[in-house]
DNA sequence: CGAGAGATTGACTGCGGTCAAAAAGCGTGG
DNA sequence: CCACGCTTTTTGACCGCAGTCAATCTCTCG
C-alpha cells in the first residue's frame, strides 16, 4: 500500500547473501519497511531469519480475500522454518524491521556435523509446533473474549501492566479468526468491564490481570 | 503431505534402543485398547512413539468439559514430540492399537552424535508444525462444510473412492471445532448434495471428489 | 488544519450451538 | 435368531454470538 516507503528504504538484497560463503552469512542484516514482504507463500524456503528489531507476521491468503495470520514474531525469535521445500505462508513486516537471514542448506549441512546446530533447529521447530497447536486449540474452542484475553496475555511480559500494540485491528482479527468489528467490540467490552483500559486505540493498560487470566481459562 | 517425510519412517534405528538402560525397549511393542490413554497431558515427555497399527488421537481437555483433538496419527506416523519437558496434550487410542516407544533422552543424545537421527527428529517436528499450522488456519477461517471437506480429503488417499471412519462423530467434532450435531448435519448435507454417500454412518463414499475439493478451496 | 486511514458503533442476519427427542446401530444373553 | 438395552447418530426447534453492511468518529500525518 505505501509505495512512498519503497523509495526511502533500500530494497533487501538476498542475492548478496547467497554469494556469502562460510560464517559470513550470519552477519548480514536485512531491513524491511512496514507491510513489506519478506518472503512469499509458495516460494522456495531458502532461509531462516532471526528478528533483530520490529515485528513480523506470518500469514496466508484465502480465495475470497480473507487473510489468516499464523503468528507474530518479535525480536530474538526465529522464523522461516518450513517442513517441505516451499513456504506454506508469507512473512511480512508489520512495522519497519531488521532481520538476519541464515541459509537453510548451510544450517542443515552444519546440523549433520554439529549436534548443537541440530539441537537449535529442533528446538525452533518444536517450539513452533507447540505454538501452532496452542493457537489451533484456541481458535477451535474459545469465544471472542477468551481469544482476546489470550492474545493480550501472550503479548504482555509477566509483571508488565501496559502494552503497546504494534499491529492494527485487522492484524489482530486475522490472527484470532474474527473480524475487526468484533475485535473492536470485544476490546471495548473488556474496557467497560474494567479489565483493561485504552487511553488510545493502540495502547492497552491491564487493569486486572487476574480477570484477564480468569477469562483466558 | 503426510507421506512426504520418508526420512522419519525408514528403519528408525531400533538397535540404539536396545542399548538403553533399564528395560530393553528395542523391539517392545505396546498395545492399547480403544479409548485407553497412552500418555497424559502434563505428564513428563519420556517417549516418542511410532504407530504400528490402529489410530491414535492427540487431545486436550478444557475447563468446561470440552475436548479438543489436535490430530490423528495413523500407522507409520510418529507422535509424542514435545517442546518442553511435559506433554501439552494427551494421547489416546481411538481404536485398539499397537505402538513402538523410543526413549526421548536416548534419541536426543544420539542426535547430538548422529546427524541422521537429528534429521529424523527435525523432520518429525517440522511436519508436526506444518500440520498444526494448517489445522489452525482451517479452524480460523473455514465454514462447517469446508472443514468437513478438508477432513474427508485428509483421510482419503489419492485415488481412493471410499473411506472407513475409525473415529466417532464426537472425535470429528472435537477435531474440527464443532459439535456432533453440526458434524451430522454437515455430512447429511453433503450426502443430499450428492458429494458423498453414507451407506452406514461410519462408511463414506466419495461420489464427487471434485466437488469436495472445490468446497475445501 | 484538512484529508484519509483506522477504529468504533449500530442495526440486522445467519451459521452453528444448545436442548430435546426420535431413530438407527450394535452387542449381549435368553 | 430375536429381543432387549445401551450407545451412537440423526433430526427438529429455537437461540445467541459473531459476521455483515453501513455510518460515524477519531486519530495521524502531511
Amino acid at each position: 500500500m505505501s509505495a512512498s516507503f519503497a523509495i526511502a528504504t533500500p530494497r533487501p538484497r538476498l542475492e548478496l547473501l547467497s554469494r556469502a560463503p562460510g560464517p559470513a552469512y550470519a552477519e548480514q542484516k536485512l531491513q524491511f519497511a512496514a507491510d513489506e514482504e519478506i518472503y512469499a507463500e509458495g516460494g522456495t524456503a531458502h532461509h531462516l531469519y532471526r528478528v533483530v528489531s520490529g515485528l513480523v507476521r506470518i500469514c496466508g491468503f484465502g480465495a475470497e480475500g480473507r487473510r489468516y495470520i499464523d503468528r507474530f514474531y518479535r525480536p530474538g525469535e526465529v522464523f522461516g522454518l518450513a517442513a517441505g521445500a516451499e513456504h506454506e505462508f508469507s512473512a511480512e513486516a508489520v512495522t519497519a524491521c531488521v532481520v538476519v537471514p541464515w541459509r537453510r542448506r548451510v544450517l542443515e549441512a552444519e546440523a549433520l556435523r554439529d549436534g548443537e546446530t541440530g539441537r537449535m533447529l529442533l528446538a525452533t521447530a518444536s517450539e513452533a509446533m507447540a505454538r501452532a497447536q496452542a493457537h489451533a486449540r484456541l481458535l477451535a474452542r474459545a469465544s471472542a473474549p477468551q481469544k482476546m484475553a489470550h492474545f493480550l496475555l501472550e503479548l504482555t511480559p509477566p509483571g508488565a501492566r501496559e502494552l503497546e500494540l504494534a499491529m492494527a485491528r485487522q492484524d489482530i482479527a486475522d490472527y484470532l479468526g474474527m473480524t475487526i468489528e468484533t475485535v473492536s467490540r470485544t476490546l471495548c467490552l473488556l474496557e467497560r468491564e474494567a479489565v483493561i483500559a485504552m487511553p488510545v486505540a493502540r495502547k492497552i493498560m491491564l487493569v486486572s490481570r487476574a480477570a484477564l487470566e480468569a477469562l483466558a481459562g
